[in-house]
DNA sequence: TAGTTTTAAGTTTTT
DNA sequence: CTTAAAACTA
């Protein structure tokens, strides 16, 4: 009789298998890019139903994005069908779906809306009436930040985020109305679960049972609330897994703690590590240029992630003059690429720091026939148009909905004024009882406005339950589902004609945006659970690229965050100039969070890796000169080809002459200087450059300049020093 | 008060 | 160069 091992674990190599095989203690599986980590966990999953009889329902897996998600059930699911049934969730998807089963609980209605930053920004304005939007939004962010730590607002360590009492305060009023509405937000999705877990009952009881088997990937990016959570959820004869590397830890700013993995071992009672050191993706000379710059970290693990593959093509670092012909160099290299037969669009990915860096890249792109796909920043379901439809479809769900009610009530216009939104939702409880209710109180304006709105929701129930004709019109179509409902809110609302008239004039595409939205409706079922379900999609999954992006050879175009996980045989990090990546405010342990970006999105690469930086790049429409980023010059020179005119800021050695005094003899540093567009500052910095000395400028506005002492000198006067008594 | 024009301000990264 | 807030007019 033959042992053969099976097929689908034939494939591992020694240490995947230890890991696939592991049982017992926690396991804390610490694994480099490209090791193959996606493989051992599907394969576990896999192997635990098959060889372990696991109940496919007793096991849950968490990622870190939606795709992700469905990825590995895809993939799990090719080695057994029955991996299907596994759970198989993001964090904050799991703790929906626990919130709508048992959110009761915790006195939250299951009928519960899901907000967004924007729609917590908007409660939390009107809490902070009258404060400018920016101050909003700062303490809006802080929240989010308390509730990644796990904290409410009488926690003593609150303190750490803001030592404010009146951020307590806030705090305190904001969860108090959060509550009254009935929603939650992203922090509670997490949050709320854990609260719940640990009040217990019978049925929480009963629900610790059902997960036996527990894996985490991403583990590195998970936050304190998560790892309470997780702590929850894990039970005696429960098994644990977790999969993670520290140096591809890079939502550090959403309240990530790589010490999550760090004291893995202390929270969950003495873990077995393994180590997945192979790296099979990227040949071994862009292994080395991605590890030369995360090698400047100090607070790492430090691992020896060797290459399973050739040395490879020297990783090419183009110095360019500016943007325009940044995007030009990066068409030119992809289409060059394209001429030789068997070659892909889609084996191509061009990544750069921030969103807005797209923008360049897709005009040329289209002038060029190139085809391309954007990922993320499909910021469609933050248009202003997409997101009043969703708040009618809100409002329908939870009438309570005070956010939703104020965005929607009065539009388009008609006749509620600030001071009869305020008098309405000042009743609370269900906000279209109260207008009705208030409506006599009311001017005749306001009144007819009410009426108006609330005909409108009455339309959108009707549709919602199917009692009404299938609504169609002049400029929306309904088909099935829940695009009945949509269209019914567009036109009964008014909004529908408003933006037909106003996209005559703009030449926008509003309407059309509406349509999208009864289209996307259609895949749901008529009736408040399909709309739930509808809602809860969108909040939590908003990668559209299912519909029409999947197919077809493209170029993709990515910020470096949305990499991760990812892998092309080419790809081109763009950008990398001092100020945009890293930013120039970065120091620190958020320094080090850029280092590890840039390590993401090189190891991402499989074959070929492209470095680009510009010497002049516009900004806020006015053209400024940059630096390259410091990491190219952390990197071996040897590793590299370098094309372009090298600028005066890259040498091959990374220390650089720093002095009291310019060579010129005309700065010193400390010196006092006024400049007419940022007014008085102090010379921080003095540098020995091929082109004489470079001075830096403090600014008492906090800004920073750095300028050629040869050719700019006359911009910045000297300041004598005063010094008073 | 609704809708326009003028002015200022500002850009990470995302579930 | 875009977007949001403030100021302004009808």
């Amino acid at each position: 009789m033959k042992t053969q091992v099976p097929a689908y674990l034939e494939v591992l190599n020694p240490e995947q298998r230890e890991a696939v095989f592991h049982t017992g203690k926690p396991l804390l599986i610490l694994a480099g890019a490209g090791s193959g980590k996606t493989r051992v966990i599907t394969t576990k999953i896999a192997w635990l139903i098959r060889e372990k009889d696991a109940d496919p329902h007793s096991i849950l897996a968490v990622t870190f994005t939606n795709k992700a998600a469905r990825e590995m059930a895809e993939r799990a699911r090719q080695i057994d069908e029955r991996a299907g049934d596994v759970m198989l969730r993001t964090f904050h998807s799991f703790g929906a779906w626990f919130l709508r089963r048992y959110g009761n609980l915790g006195g939250l209605d299951p009928g519960f809306v899901i907000y967004d930053d924007d729609d917590s920004a908007a409660l939390l304005a009107t809490i902070m009436e009258g404060k400018p939007r920016t101050e909003v939004r700062a303490i809006s962010h802080k929240i989010a930040r308390a509730k990644d730590f796990f904290l409410s607002p009488d926690d003593p360590e609150l303190d750490l985020i803001d030592h404010r009492d009146s951020f307590r305060t806030i705090y305190a009023k904001y969860e108090k109305r959060l509550n009254e509405i009935g929603n939650v937000d992203f922090g509670d999705l997490i949050k709320m679960p854990v609260r719940i877990l640990r009040e217990g009952g019978e049925a929480i009881r009963r629900f610790k049972e059902r997960f036996k088997m527990i894996l985490v990937d991403e583990y590195q990016d998970t936050n304190i609330a998560q790892s309470e959570l997780l702590k929850e959820l894990v039970c005696p004869g429960s098994y644990l897994c977790v999969v993670g590397d520290d140096d591809q830890s890079i939502y550090r700013f959403r309240g990530a703690e790589v010490k999550n993995i760090l004291s893995f071992s202390d929270n969950f009672g003495g873990a077995d590590i393994i180590r997945l050191e192979r790296n099979y993706r990227s040949t071994s000379l862009i292994l080395k240029t991605a590890d030369s710059v995360v090698n400047h970290n100090v607070g790492r693990l430090g691992k020896t992630l060797v290459s399973e593959r050739e040395k490879g093509k020297q990783p090419v670092l183009t110095f360019l003059s500016d943007q325009d012909n940044e995007t030009r160099f990066c068409a030119e290299l992809i289409l060059e690429s394209m001429k030789h037969s068997g070659n892909l669009y889609s084996n191509w990915a061009l990544v750069y720091r921030t969103n807005a860096q797209s923008l360049g890249f897709e005009t040329e792109f289209l002038r060029r026939r190139i085809p391309y796909r954007v990922v993320g920043s499909l910021k469609f379901y933050e248009r202003e148009e997409v997101k009043d439809i969703l708040a009618l479809l809100s409002f329908l769900v939870n009438p309570r909905d005070e956010v939703a009610f104020r965005r929607v009530a009065n539009k388009p216009s008609r006749g509620l004024g600030p001071s009869a939104l305020s008098r309405i939702t000042e009743q609370g409880g269900d906000l279209a009882l109260a207008a009705e209710k208030l409506a006599p109180d009311l001017s005749k304006k306001a009144q007819t406005g009410v009426k108006a709105f609330l005909k409108a929701i009455e339309a959108g129930r009707a549709a919602l339950s199917g009692d009404s004709m299938p609504v169609s019109s002049a400029w929306l179509r309904a088909g099935v589902g829940l695009s009945g409902c949509v269209v019914a809110l567009a036109t009964e609302s008014g909004i529908a004609e408003y933006h037909l008239s106003h996209d005559e004039i703009t030449g926008n595409q509003r309407l059309g945006n509406i349509q999208e939205v009864a289209n996307a409706a259609s895949l749901y079922p008529a009736g408040p659970e399909g709309l739930l379900n509808f809602l809860e999609h969108i909040e939590l999954d908003r990668s559209i690229e299912d519909s029409d992006d999947s197919g077809g050879d493209k170029v993709t175009l990515i910020t470096l965050h949305n990499t991760k996980g990812l892998e092309f045989r080419r790809v081109i990090i763009t950008g990398i100039e001092q100020g945009i990546f890293p930013r120039d405010d970065k120091e620190g342990a958020d320094l080090e969070e850029e280092r590890r970006l840039f390590y993401v999105g090189a190891t991402r690469a499989m074959d070929e890796l492209y470095l680009t930086s510009c010497a002049y790049r516009r900004m806020y429409g006015r053209t400024m000169q940059m630096q390259p980023s410091i990491f190219l010059k952390e990197i071996d020179q040897n590793l590299l080809r370098i094309t372009g005119k090298k600028p005066g800021g890259y040498g091959p050695v990374p220390e650089r002459k720093k002095s009291g005094t310019s060579s010129d003899g005309r700065w010193a540093i400390g010196d006092r200087v006024y400049n007419d567009d940022h007014g008085y500052g102090y010379v921080s910095e003095i540098r020995e450059d091929e082109d004489g000395p470079i001075i830096r400028v403090s600014f008492e506005t906090g800004h920073q300049l750095r300028f050629l002492s040869e050719h700019q000198s006359s911009n910045f006067q000297k300041i004598r020093e005063e010094r008073h008594g």
